[in-house]
DNA sequence: TATGAATGAGGGTTCATTCAT
DNA sequence: CATGAATGAACCCTCATTCAT
């Protein structure tokens, strides 16, 4: 049975490999499920045992694919001795980045498709197929402590940024490159995190 | 010729108007030529006469339709007399996620598409068929003055920051609601202001 | 295996005896592949898995329909005991030109498809699906025995010859009918083998 | 009026020749009657005034372009002294071939297009809008002298006989180039004239 | 489980032809 | 005579999905 097991697993990671990779190189639309199983050595029904659809398989690879990428930076932020949580996030986000600029195909597909809802899913889906559980991080980081006035709004606000302005600037360096942004994310992203800081809400708010 | 042309233009419109209807509704993807056609009451050929493809037909119709959220924020903004440059970008930001809230289905097609090179498109082609010359105003407002150390980032990172954070909380209230999250993004984009303006540069920088 | 295998045979083959019928009987032009499907009573997909479009599938029959032409003219040859070379040949073309008479249809699909490039591919490739292998029979008449000058350009003539005349004279009794044509044919294809048989080299040459 | 009809005749000159170079070198399929218009740059409606369809024009186009090939044959014979029937017919296709050669996109054309029966329809229709009269050149070297037992049959084999090799060996080289063709073709031309030539008729006749 | 042949609706696109101007 | 916008049938081809093996 395990070896049958094992040919199922086999076969369900090929056809996720090989839709990546198809997804990543001629775009989600353009690639049909012809192609998949073709390229992945499997028949035509054997998907449909796995996969819903198109959709379904594509779904499946965001939360993979971006749960991946934030898996490496979390044990790469372990390898450090930061401790001061705002540096702690800069890290996070610097790596995250620096992954994306190495692999941009990522980049394009996660961008495309990972909204907040999806990493909303992933962060609580995490735990069926990771070992890292991205939940408690982000609860040690955030929210445990009060800290934060509002830490999913912050979260949001500074998931939103990264993700929407390094699209941009990594795949066209449009306005200007990644390296010459990301002061600017950096700075913007620390802007957000004092201005949902308890301790700091001395100021006057102002807004409209 | 006045009345054939007049015809041109009714049917031109026509088939820009169902698409619109339909890509909002349907989605792009789902919506067909033959949908379009149908629906606007002309022949399938007729189509092919005003546009090459339904990608065409959707890139002019964001520019059209982003032109006119910019145009009536504008218009909004001349009939106040609000003089300070910060005050008036976030009178224009925030007029224009008021009419997004509005027309949630004219938000869900921009945010989908608008991208960065797709506005800078808009802001210097607009002049062709708009009454409002975008590029003027772009101009007036951060670039002669040499108040900002790069306008040009600084407005990237307003816009991006605005259309990715209002899709998510005016279409499904995620992770908090417009209204709640209105003040948070006028604050930051108020930092984002301060960091580029110049003579606000005194504070040390520590990006990373 | 055996039942599936043996339906995609009778498709392909519906398909391909349907293909001529129409081919032959509205022209290339005018028959559609919808015609073909629905007349062999296929799905209109179904065409895609066998050829790849309507030029596959043309070649395709002329292939196999002028191979069999062939074969069946040697078979005849076979039955006979014709020694002498050049009656051999005039058998053939004399049997082939009787074909033709025969099945009009197939004449005039042949004449207007059959190049000499095509010719040469049937000879060369029938091999595939055929038990007759034209390219021994021909080198064993024309090209081993060293008695003529230059074999490949004596059978060229000798085939465009008899392609281009009998087509007009067969199909439409222009300038005259076949039975008519056929001796000055078959003089000029004496001709033409004298011209290159080696030893018949003595005359002077005055090719302008 | 005359201007009126000086220009109508300028506007079904243009489509002939546009209609003639797009027929060269896209193909007559691939060439739609709204490419000719286009490049004639005459309105759509305007080609249905002058032409049935598209197989009008080519019609009228084979029967132009045949009838001026040979017309320059005919006159670069009348420019020499030739007299000997057989070495007026070997000049006459002789310059017509270097003709084809040197034209290699009238070449394609005539070959694909001129049959038999449209031939006849040059030589008779002839007079219409050319100043030569094909009729009276062919009677006066075959038909009236009564040199020639079967002259129709004779032209007719000449002229499938060149047609059908030149076109091969011109455009291709297959199975030879023309060049090498040449003595060929001319010693076949010579034994068809001999074979027709009513006083050589003494050998005995052995047509199978 | 796994296969892959078969399906057929539906996609985008072309184009000869018409006819009001 | 000339125009060219409009037509819509017909084209080729794709592909998600099914189901008998």
């Amino acid at each position: 049975m395990s070896k049958i097991d094992k040919n199922k697993q086999m076969k369900r990671e090929s056809l996720l490999e090989t839709a990546f990779r198809l997804f990543t190189s001629k775009g989600i639309q353009k690639t049909s499920i012809s192609d998949i199983v073709e390229d992945a050595g499997v028949a035509k029904g054997t998907f449909y045992l796995y996969f819903k659809d198109k959709y379904d398989i594509r779904n499946k690879l965001i939360a993979h694919k971006s749960g991946e990428v934030f898996k490496r930076a979390d044990l790469a932020l372990q390898a450090t001795d930061i401790t001061e949580l705002e540096e702690r996030v800069i890290f996070l986000i610097d790596n995250i980045i620096n992954q994306l600029v190495e692999n941009k195909t990522l980049l394009g597909f996660i961008s495309k498709n990972l909204s907040w809802g999806m990493f909303k899913n992933v962060l609580i889906g995490a735990g069926e197929d990771s070992e890292v559980d991205f939940y408690d991080i982000y609860h040690s980081m955030f929210g445990d402590e009060g800290r934060f006035e509002n830490p999913e709004v912050m979260v949001f606000m500074m998931i939103e940024l990264v993700g929407a302005t390094c699209y941009s600037a990594i795949l066209y360096s449009e306005p200007v490159g990644i390296d010459e942004l990301k002061p600017y994310i950096f700075r913007t992203i620390r802007g957000i995190m004092a201005m949902h800081r308890i301790t700091g809400q001395t100021e006057t708010d102002s807004d409209i």
